[in-house]
DNA sequence: CTCTCCCT
């Protein structure tokens, strides 16, 4: 068997309420006096309530709603549709009566429409459009406690219109959890109204696999993989198990399949990039009657329902989509799910009949899990958002009242983006081409695109670009290309030669269909392209790679050397494709999709671009800029003509005259790179830096000038930089004299107070000029043959005076006796001892008993 | 070791 063994904690829970006739009814009345004297009011139901098909219907003959209808607000397609027939039933009438829905590409609605419902994208383009919501008397918001990034919109636009332009409107907001306290003060303290849902008990089982660390794909199938094992041999029914996503899910069958006898039990995979064919078969009961496993990502939490499920398994993960505000990009991350995500999971057990939860996780660690999901508002991209609200005149955060404001660096970051597309001006307001972008039913970036496609001659190439961005992808299989390309193929395949064609290339048909009917409504929206008149010639047709740069101009990627399929974005980051794909080998790109990653992003889907086609789509964007920096190579100061796509260097020329002052920035800085040593430096030259820097210790008030090693590299500006004109390379700088510049750092005064004060010589007894050797931090050091001392008593002084130099006394033959600073004491005590050593080693010289009396000498050859 | 979900 392919799985681990599993061990269960021996605590069961059970939760979950009697069945009851609809208690949704008992609670009508009190929803119709609280709505009928309140603008608003909070409905708390679980799910199986019945609220979402109830409660309209039992409004509609509220006198305060006498000519006025109802919008109905629901989260999905799927769910208005439903909730718009089942209602049009209860009444007896065909859908599109008393009762319509509109969604996108499709609406059944008449002037006798009382109850619309609507999805969510419908209700703020609505909004957009007539701002007072003329003959609506109630909007109702189904399953608010999904706080969808539209509906925390909408009823902040509600919210404003109700206190100006609409005193009469009223709000019902329905939940299915029990956080309403928020959303009830946000309504100025809107009654709360609680009902019972209808579900039955769920018993749940804590079974604790590995600590949750860092979740690893093949980690959390294994658990899975063990808990469905222990499911179908201790519960009855199919098994419904959550998992973060496709890569778990892919895992966990194969663990299963390896380990169940082959045919019996059927597998189903379930997430959203699935074919429309595997869906529903993951859905409906199997059609042999056997056994099922249902692997599912989050997509079977609300948004899919399972016919008898009576066991689910929960790993307690997810994955979501985290926005970056400094990347502008969002990635995907592995977290947690929320209590109410881990209640919402169970009660999928519960739904037909008493039903069993494995949960792989203690109970203990129940209580670190977060109450509620966050609301998407606070992890979304928001540039789609921030324009309407620009539209809607609102340029902040807090300029409308939110349940949860949008986090001010995403709205910044939205903004920019809307700035750089030319939608906003500075101050955040609309322009004239933002309000064309924001009546495009698409994001801001993609209605850019389709916008600017005319001037282009390629607006049905750009419509369906558009279409295919917002859809999922039509290309599925794991070896795909991230070519942009290989999805306007199949699309073509598919409208010319039929859905065979398409699928010979790897694509969903029903993906096709999909993105084929948004191309075409986005076709409907963009002016007809004027015909070319007389004599005028079209404009050559962009293709993708150029239209996509019109939607990214700020994910422009360029290839680095460094390896394949390495890129750089124009915003300086880093972005990779895998090295096997087809378009690894091109220069530049056009990124439409990639994850913003840790370090670097990932490429999901691109097209090829040419260098021209930059340069000209981005002419005003373009920054021409002399480049003069050190060449380490070649030791030199070198100049350059860059033409730059804000991070991206697209041409380089060599500079002919770069500016001196640019030379000399450059070689200063060339000079520190290198170090102090690359300037020639000679023993004069740092004779004299040890000089001034000796004097600086002994005088720290006299004012010498700072030029250790360290403080001279500082202000190179300051010291060298004169000296430097017509210089520009490592071999220039040998020319440099560094005695006189040093030298010239000191006046008149000091320079001849060093020669009295810090002197290079000082002359002995015996008439020579003897070097002084000076070292920072210690007394100069005088090298002298002893018998050139006879007759010194004290050890000489510099510094006027007042440091006495450590003497290094030597034989004839320049080998030191003796180091001292005390002469006197020398001649009076270790004199005595070096005097026989001499006499041994050198007999012919002249060693004296008495050296205060003795003649010194510098000569070199013994007496005869 | 290729990516959750949804909407105009």
């Amino acid at each position: 068997m392919g799985s681990a063994p599993i061990t269960c904690a021996a605590t069961a829970i059970t939760y979950g309420v009697p069945i009851s006739t609809l208690p949704i009814h008992e609670i009508i009345p009190t929803l119709r006096t609280q709505l009928a004297s309140r603008e608003a009011v909070v409905l708390s139901a679980p799910p199986g309530s019945g609220k979402t098909t109830v409660a309209p219907l039992a409004l509609l003959g509220e006198p305060w709603l006498a000519g006025k209808n109802i919008l109905m607000l629901e989260p999905r397609r799927l769910a208005a549709r439903l909730a718009a027939g089942f209602m049009a039933r209860q009444m007896g009438e065909e859908v599109g009566k008393t009762v319509g829905y509109r969604v996108r590409f499709e609406a059944k609605v008449s002037p006798a429409t009382k109850v619309e419902v609507v999805t969510e994208g419908v209700l703020t383009r609505r909004m957009q459009d007539d701002p007072e919501l003329a003959g609506v008397g109630l909007v109702i918001f189904d399953e608010f406690h999904e706080r969808s990034l539209q509906a925390d919109l909408a009823l902040a636009l509600c919210l404003d219109v109700m206190t100006g332009l609409r005193d009469d409107l009223k709000l019902l907001v329905m939940s299915a959890t029990l956080d309403t306290e928020a959303v009830s003060r946000l309504l100025n303290n809107a009654p709360v109204v609680l009902g019972t849902g209808r579900s039955y008990p769920v018993g749940v089982e804590y079974c604790p696999g590995a600590p949750p660390a860092q979740p690893q794909p093949r980690e959390i199938a294994k658990q899975v993989a063990a808990a469905i094992h222990k499911g179908l041999t201790e519960q009855p029914g199919d098994i419904l198990a959550f998992l973060p996503g496709a890569a778990e899910i892919r895992h966990t069958q194969a663990l299963l399949t390896a380990g169940l006898p082959p045919g019996e039990i059927a597998i189903h995979p379930l997430y959203g990039d699935l074919s429309l064919t595997a869906q529903t078969a993951a859905v409906q009961p199997d059609p042999k009657g056997r056994r099922r496993i249902i692997l599912a990502t989050p997509i079977a939490e609300t948004s899919v329902t399972i016919e008898g499920i009576h066991t689910v398994v929960d790993s307690g993960w997810k994955r979501s989509p985290q926005f970056d505000p400094n990347s502008g990009l969002s990635r995907l991350t592995t977290q947690r799910i929320s209590h109410a995500s881990a209640t919402q999971r169970a009660g999928r057990a519960g739904r037909r009949g008493p039903g069993h939860c494995y949960r792989l996780w203690s109970m203990g660690e129940d209580h670190g899990l977060k109450p509620f999901d966050p609301p998407e508002i606070m992890s979304a991209d928001l540039s789609q958002m921030v324009l309407d609200l620009a539209r809607w005149g609102v340029h902040k955060p807090d300029g409308l009242r939110w349940l949860d404001p949008p986090p001010a660096g995403h709205f910044a970051q939205a903004q920019s983006v809307l700035l750089t597309l030319g939608a906003l001006d500075r101050q955040g307001h609309i322009t004239p081409l933002g309000k064309k972008m924001a009546e495009l039913p698409t994001h801001p970036r993609l209605g850019h695109m389709l916008l600017g496609a005319a001037k282009h001659n390629a607006t049905d190439l750009a419509c369906d670009l558009a279409a295919l961005l917002s859809e999922r992808d039509i290309i599925k299989g794991r070896e795909r290309s991230a070519d942009i390309e290989d999805r306007i193929h199949a699309l073509a395949a598919f409208r010319t030669d039929g859905p065979a064609a398409a699928r010979a290339l790897e694509a969903d048909t029903d993906g096709c269909r999909r993105v084929a009917q948004t191309s075409r409504q986005l076709r409907e929206h963009l002016p007809k392209p004027a015909r070319p008149k007389g004599n005028d010639k079209a404009a050559p047709a962009a293709n993708a790679g150029e239209l996509l740069a019109l939607a990214f101009p700020d994910r422009i990627g360029q290839r680095r050397n460094e390896g394949r399929g390495q890129y750089k974005l124009t915003s300086g980051r880093g972005a990779v494709l895998p090295a096997h794909d087809r378009l690894a080998g091109q220069e530049y790109l056009a990124v439409a999709e990639l994850d913003a990653g840790r370090i670097e992003g990932r490429i999901f889907l691109a097209a090829p671009l040419a260098r021209e086609a930059i340069t000209s789509l981005f002419d005003a964007r373009l920054q021409r800029e002399e480049k003069v920096f050190w060449e380490e190579q070649s030791g030199t100061v070198k100049g350059q003509r860059l033409l730059r796509l804000d991070e991206l260097v697209l041409e380089t020329a060599p500079l002919a005259k770069p500016s001196a002052e640019a030379v000399l920035t450059a070689l200063l800085s060339g000079i520190r790179t290198l170090g102090l040593g690359a300037l020639p430096w000679n023993d004069k030259a740092r004779e004299l830096q040890a000089r001034i820097i000796c004097m600086q210790g002994w005088q720290p008030e006299a004012g010498w000038p700072e030029v250790s090693d360290a403080s001279l590299l500082e202000t190179l500006e300051q010291w060298l930089a004169p000296y430097l004109t017509g210089m520009r390379s490592a071999e220039h700088l040998k020319k440099l004299d560094l005695f006189a510049i040093l030298a010239a750092k000191l006046d008149w005064q000091q320079q001849s107070r060093l020669e009295r004060e810090a002197p290079t010589h000082l002359t002995v007894p015996s008439g020579s000029k003897v070097r002084l050797r000076y070292t920072p931090g210690e007394p100069p050091v005088l090298a002298v043959r002893l018998q050139e001392m006879f007759g010194l008593a004290d050890t000489p002084r510099v510094c006027n005076n007042t440091v006495p130099v450590l003497l290094h006394l030597l034989s004839p033959a320049q080998r030191p006796m003796q180091i001292t600073q005390d002469l006197r004491g020398f001649w009076e005590g270790a004199y005595h001892e070096v005097k026989k050593e001499l006499r041994g080693r050198y007999p012919k010289h002249h060693w004296p008993d008495d050296p205060w009396q003795a003649q010194p000498t510098s000569r070199i050859k013994p007496r005869k």
